[in-house]
Order: C-alpha cells, then sequence, then structure tokens
DNA sequence: TGGCGCATATTGATTTTATCAATGGATGAG
DNA sequence: CTCATCCATTGATAAAATCAATATGCGCCA
C-alpha cells in the first residue's frame, strides 16, 4: 500500500469524480485512475462502484474513508506545525458555523493576532457544520446547539435573546415588550422545527403552558420578514439575526429567559492540534474580556438557561 | 512535504538512530539521512540534534512525534482495515501488559476465533504499558490500575484476590486464613509502592487501622518468594501471580475484601478500528459467560471493590 | 434517435523521486 | 591510539509517479 494511493483514493472519494480528484491534487486524471486501480488490486477490494460515468463508494470503500478523513486531516496537522514552527507561521484554519454573525468577532480577534494564518468559513446547517467538524473538514465549528458526545468539546461562547417581532400596525408594534401568555393563540411564522431558535422558544411557551399558533414554517429568515410585514403573522428570531426594517418592530418577550447560545466546538482529540490551540487563545481572551461567558469543557446546555455570573474565563499566560 | 520524508523521520524519531530506522523500512542508511534532512530543510526545522554519531529529537520534533504517531497508526489501521476486508484477514494486534498472566485466556479466546491474525504481546510497567497505549505502540493494553481519562475506554476484566503467604514454618502456615488485625507488626515484604497490588493492600490496611512493619520492598515478585521462603518476613501478592511452592503458604485475608483488577483498556477514538473492535468482541464474549465481570465504559474503580452481580454484559447480535 | 460532451480506462513514454553503492568524516569504546 | 560504528555526501540507478494521446461508454439535449 502506497501513501500515493491511499491520497488518489480519499480525493475521489472526497470528491465523488476522479477528474476533480486530478484537479486538486494537481495531477492528471490518468495517474488518478491508476492509483486507485492498483490500491483496489493490491488488496482484491472494490472501493468504488461505476455506473456509466459516475462513480459511488462502496461500504469498503465508506469503511475506508472513515480512516483516511483521519489520516489526511493528522497529515495536515503535521504540514501546520512543521509551517508554525518555522516561524513562516503559515496555516489554514477552517472554521464552520451555522450563520456569519456567529464568528465575525471571534474571527476579527482571531486575524488580529495572526494575521499570517488563512482562515475560511463554511456556512450550514447545524447538521452539516457538526458533520464536516466531525468528518475532519473544518477545525472549529461555531453551533447554536450541540448535544453532549465524548468526542466534542463545546465551550459556551455567546448567547442571544430571543424576540418576537410584529408588523408596524399591529397593536403589539407601541409596546416595550410582550408577556408569555401573550402568546397565546397568536399566529406564528416560524424557522424548521429543527431550527435552535424554533426548539428555545417552543419550550419556553411550553413551560409557560401558552400555545401560539404556528401557521407557517419557513426555512429561510429572510421569507419569516417578508411574511410578517406583510402582516400573516408574528415571527421568531435570534436578536443577533434580526435585521430593523422599518415595516417590523422586534419585542423582548419580558417574562421569559429565553435564549440561542453560539458554541465553539472542536474535537477533543485535536484540542492539541495547533490551530485549533491558536484559536482557543484567542477565544479564551474573548471570554475573559466578556464575564457573561466561561469556558466549560464539554458542558453544553440542553436548554436555554441563564450561564452563571462568575469570574475570569480561560488559561493566563 | 513528503511522506517519505515523515515516515524517515517517524522511524529515526522512534528508533533513536538512522541506521536502526533503515533497517526497520528495509531501505539504505543515506536514504534516511537524505529523507531528514529534505524535509528539515523545506521547513527550515531542526528536528534533531546530532551529537557526534548519537541523535536527540529537539522539541520541535518531539511535537511533530506526536503528531506522526497518530499519522502511522492511522495509516496502520487503513493497511488492516483493507487487509480484513479483503478477506485474507491479516493483521498485527499488539497488547500491552502488565504481566503475561493476565492475558493469557483472552489471547487465547482472540486466536481461537482469529487464527489469521497475529497477536504480540509486550509486557512491561504500568506506567509503560499505559504509555506505549496512549502512543499508539499498541491497539490494545491490559492493566491492573487505570485513572480516569477521556482518552481511554477500560472495561473490567478479571479481579484476582490479594492473598498473604508465609513460610511453611510461620504459625500461620497451618492456617486456612488469616485476620486483617493479625497483620498488625507483622513484617512485610513488598512490592515497590506503585505497584497495585500494594496499593490495595495498604488500603485495605489503612482503613482497618492496622499498622503491618514492611521491612523490605522488592521490585522482583521471585525474589519476595525467596526472601518469604528464607523467613525474613511474610509476603503480599494478587492469587494469579501466586506460584506454589513447597516451602511457602498462602493464605486468604478472610475479613477483608482485597483484590487487584485487570482492566482491558483501548483508546476512545480508535473503539472503531477493526482489529479493536474484533478484541472487544472477543472480550465480550467471555464477559458474557462470566457473570462476575461487566462492561462498564469508562469506569475503573479506583479503589478495590466487589462488581456489582448482573446480568449479560457486551452486545448481542 | 443521434450526436456531442464529459468522465473513466488504457497504453506507451517521460519525468521525478527513491534508493543505492561507495566513501568520507567524526565520535566513542576498548 | 586504533578500530568500529554512525551520520553525511555524491554520483548513479531503479522504481514509481505522471503524462499525452486516445479509446470507450454513458448521459443529456436538440
Amino acid at each position: 500500500m502506497r501513501h500515493t494511493q491511499l491520497r488518489s483514493f480519499h480525493a475521489v472519494a472526497q470528491r465523488g469524480s476522479f477528474t476533480a480528484a486530478a484537479r486538486e491534487l494537481g495531477v492528471s486524471q490518468p495517474t488518478i485512475t491508476t492509483q486507485v486501480k492498483s490500491l483496489e488490486g493490491e488488496f482484491g477490494v472494490e472501493l468504488f462502484v461505476r455506473r456509466g460515468r459516475r462513480i459511488e463508494l462502496t461500504e469498503t470503500g465508506g469503511g475506508l474513508l472513515d480512516i483516511t478523513r483521519r489520516l489526511f486531516a493528522d497529515e495536515k496537522e503535521a504540514a501546520d506545525y512543521l509551517n508554525e514552527t518555522r516561524g513562516l507561521r503559515t496555516g489554514h484554519l477552517r472554521v464552520g458555523a451555522v450563520g456569519p454573525y456567529h464568528v465575525t468577532d471571534m474571527l476579527a480577534a482571531f486575524n488580529a493576532r495572526h494575521p499570517e494564518l488563512y482562515v475560511s468559513v463554511t456556512v450550514g446547517n447545524s447538521r452539516d457544520t457538526l458533520r464536516d467538524l466531525l468528518d475532519y473538514r473544518t477545525d472549529v465549528a461555531v453551533l447554536a446547539h450541540v448535544d453532549p458526545d465524548p468526542r466534542l468539546v463545546a465551550i459556551p461562547y455567546q448567547r442571544h435573546r430571543v424576540v418576537v417581532f410584529c408588523p408596524v400596525d399591529h397593536p403589539f408594534a407601541r409596546r416595550r415588550g410582550i408577556r408569555v401568555r401573550e402568546m397565546e393563540g397568536q399566529r406564528l411564522i416560524v424557522r424548521e422545527a429543527g431550527s435552535t431558535t424554533r426548539r428555545a422558544f417552543d419550550q419556553a411557551m411550553r413551560e409557560a403552558g401558552t400555545h401560539p399558533r404556528v401557521v407557517m414554517e419557513i426555512g429561510s429568515r429572510e421569507s419569516i420578514r417578508e411574511a410578517v410585514a406583510k402582516g400573516i403573522g408574528l415571527g421568531v428570531v435570534s436578536e443577533a439575526e434580526f435585521i430593523p426594517d422599518p415595516r417590523i418592530r422586534a419585542l423582548p418577550v419580558i417574562d421569559a429567559e429565553i435564549y440561542t447560545y453560539a458554541h465553539v466546538v472542536h474535537l477533543r482529540e485535536r484540542q492539541n492540534a495547533r490551530l485549533v490551540r491558536a484559536f482557543l487563545d484567542v477565544l479564551a481572551g474573548l471570554l475573559a474580556a466578556s464575564p457573561a461567558a466561561r469556558l466549560v469543557a464539554n458542558a453544553p446546555r440542553d436548554r436555554p438557561t441563564a450561564p452563571r455570573a462568575g469570574g475570569r474565563a480561560g488559561r493566563r499566560a
């Protein structure tokens, strides 16, 4: 088994195409075909099913990919380590996030501290963002909700209050806030069921025994805003995500603590990876400057609760 | 950075010698020298300090070695996976143990189930055995004591009663057992302070408020036996380690539950590695046949206590 | 339905890297 | 002080990676 065989296999499996793998690796397509074929021949296994001009990973191929993801993440780590050690301090931090608004502060701080490092941000939904982290496609992820998982370390970073918004001609629009019980029977336009904003809000309503009427579920925040502006119902959003619009008004729910959280998540096994450590150091600095948040290893909150007031977080030099 | 460079670096770092690394990799010594040198040159780093004809890892080299250990463990896993998948089912399971007696049953069972797999056993002290596991030098370890560590999964496998032994002309020799309080003031010959047998015994004595007199500490079980046979004092040993000898008699401590435990330990991150899974499957089979032990993930006992009686252990098909 | 475009597979040639043999230099052990 | 052993250098060779050219086959579109 030669390294170039695994490398070609891995690139094809990731890209789903020999040609795309060749482009990624900067070699010609026959090179890739030959190497994957020789790997299959050497072990007498079938890693891909060829269907016309499409390919599909076999189960064996899927199992091997699980291993090669780690392998090539380790290889990248070795290169990053050597690059950083030599003082040129190059490297590429890959961040996954569920929304760009969650990461801008920390990326600004990170860039200020490490201008030599390249940062890429992939924005996706929670599921894909977590999967990318677990599959070594990203180095750090910023997620609103994380189920406890021994493979992960989740650091609460920010919390955002969930607010309700209404069209300006709605009776609520003149108010400074609303109470939970006023949501009873109200028509709501909300995000899909898996959204963390939706989950936090639904739970607060359940706990209060209040039953608003969900009349519409829309996956797009922009579409929700448009629907609310047209008077179809009230909207629910995280304060961080609320974009002021002259047609609508945002209102806090004054008798409930409804928050969503941003967690910075990384793989426990990679907590000593140089880029991950560098990012966590910057994060610790931000948290130390912000007493509202704390470093709590592997302790994501399952339900929205106010974090305890407390002292300095993070490691001190 | 080329794979062969990392491979050569890794072998030299592990072996402490370019020549030994060349032998291990089956290439000539200048090959190794050239590859390590080109890696150092490419990144402008120094991985080894050359001192005459000896070499020493630099700090940078040590950091890289931490990464390459994982990298090459992953590579081995990929090869093992492909070998197993192709049905020839070759592979090499590396087991670390603190004594050969701990592993013979499970290795016999493993070999019966997987005659095609090669097994090597490294016997060492607890510290080295654990270090080998953490450094990816072994796939599974059998240890008497494991501190809780999120990186590890420890499965209690066997327990052994700690016994006291005496020369045949000692008054105790005619007894079937002794009581804790009878140890007060007795001259003892024991293992070194870190030994788990010693620790379990000391704790039982402390809890009972009994103070035997340790007159000798010897790191070798054989030497302890000889010293006891000569009448210098009583010995303490795990029942599994006791070798009958006409000159000495073994006695249980009848009013105390003093045990040592064998734990099967593996890295959490490698719990899905094929060889590790194969071994754990065999272990689960042994445990299912033995109600005295249970699968308890990451729950080693800090102190000797009788495991709870219970139902079947292990996964069901 | 046929043609075109695109992706994989094959083949022989070329380039690049790995590796070698021979040897030099330096250190440590006896 | 000498010899053995280990690392470093150098020029040559072997092996692997890779290429260019092309064949084959499938899918899509008009």
